[in-house]
DNA sequence: TATGCGACTTGAACGTGTTCAAAACTTTGC
DNA sequence: GCAAAGTTTTGAACACGTTCAAGTCGCATA
């Protein structure tokens, strides 16, 4: 995951420096938020040269791309517990979701503008980006795991576009939730709750061997988009 | 619509001179894009201070804020005869999405970069925002007049809460055009003739007295939203 | 006509992200 | 051990969006 994405990296020595600049990056994010985290402030703390930083990180878009590798490892981590040991599809993927709100809880005040930079189709940032690839796969290869490993019969044409559904709709949540400002997001919660048990829900349906018709013809349509 | 937003044209003149600005822009915008467009290039262009640009315009931002309005006028005048003349909802719809997507047709290359400011939560332009309520509500306006105006049976539950949904859905689409690359956007304009059938439908079942319990439901959870 | 006031206009200055040529350091080949 | 080649680091310089103190203009009132 800490690979050179700016193919800059060539000794332990600048492994180093890269990770240093990195690691205080997220702090003045947090700190900061996005505007204040100024490249300068970034770089002085780091205590290297304004452009070293440039040299490890082609943008500050870029280091922000790099700020979500980390998100997802956090992510990851706090879901593995739950993974391992449940089986039942639904509590699976409401713990992947709600791990997902709380990993990211700490930086709500400046998601706004980490999303303002992936919403732009031209940006690297863009979740549907080419750059952007590896780490929407490793996003999707989640819910793929959520779903295979489950105990849920989940017929196979369905199986293979559900991960990316379900990436789709933790984007949407992801969306609701940078413009939920009620106390402790607790609306984000709520509609996580309720929308991963009609998705349950949905899932069993479809899954009904009667449905096979309307599935495919469901399925052809995502396929599209 | 050519209001002063920035509240601070009291003299013919000052008029003339926001219009000249605001005129500028959109030329620069459309032959530069929009990091190309400089507030320096425009402002030259216009024949007017770096500072007199943001007099009338508090930031670039604002400026294509204005820019919006301007657009929405021009779909407005696009749709009109067809709404004069027809009352069949479905092709009511399907002319003033064609027709945004036709307005909005010579912006695509930089609609990115509106969309990634628009996408902002935090930013004026964010169509969810307060300050551009009034585009938004304009906007919305429209919907309810391609619903109320057709020989449609809508009951008044729906009525009200349709027009919203609608703005939702044509919000999608511009969405989907954004990141369109097929030649013509060929590929957008086949979703609007899908999605407008489907909505079509959709209404027509809704209408149905039968579902009123289940189209109550769906209302109130739009509602919550 | 002179004077004052408010509307408009100016351009220098600031802080930002970003670039780049050059310096400093490290490794490699002999 | 030393030069050459590669890698990392530096900080000055650039263009941009934005701010602001100071200036100009038009016009109503004394």
């Amino acid at each position: 995951m800490t690979k050179a994405r700016t193919g800059l990296v060539k000794t332990d020595k600048g492994q180093q420096t890269r990770a240093a600049i990195l690691k205080t990056a997220l702090e003045v994010f947090r700190e900061q938020g996005y505007e204040g985290a100024t490249m300068r402030a970034i770089a002085e703390r780091a205590g290297v040269a304004l452009g070293n930083a440039y040299y490890y990180f082609h943008s500050k878009e870029h280091l922000i791309q790099a700020f979500y590798g980390e998100l997802h490892e956090e992510h990851l981590a706090a879901c593995a517990p739950l993974l391992d040991r449940e089986r039942d599809l639904k509590p699976r993927l409401l713990e992947v979701m709600r791990a997902m709100i709380k990993t990211l809880e700490p930086y709500h005040q400046f998601a706004g503008k980490l999303f303002k930079i992936a919403a732009d189709p031209h940006s690297p940032l863009n979740p549907f980006s080419d750059e952007s690839d590896p780490a929407r796969r490793q996003s999707i290869e989640l819910f793929r795991e959520v779903v295979t490993d489950s105990s849920a019969g989940i017929p196979k044409d369905l199986m293979s576009e559900l991960p990316y559904m379900l990436w789709l709709y933790h984007m949407g949540i992801v969306l609701f939730w940078i413009h939920d400002s009620s106390s402790s997001h607790a609306r984000t919660y709520r509609l996580i709750d309720r929308s991963v048990q009609i998705i349950d829900k949905l899932i069993r349906v479809a899954s009904n061997p009667l449905m096979s018709r309307l599935r495919k013809s469901a399925i052809r349509l995502m396929a599209e988009l």
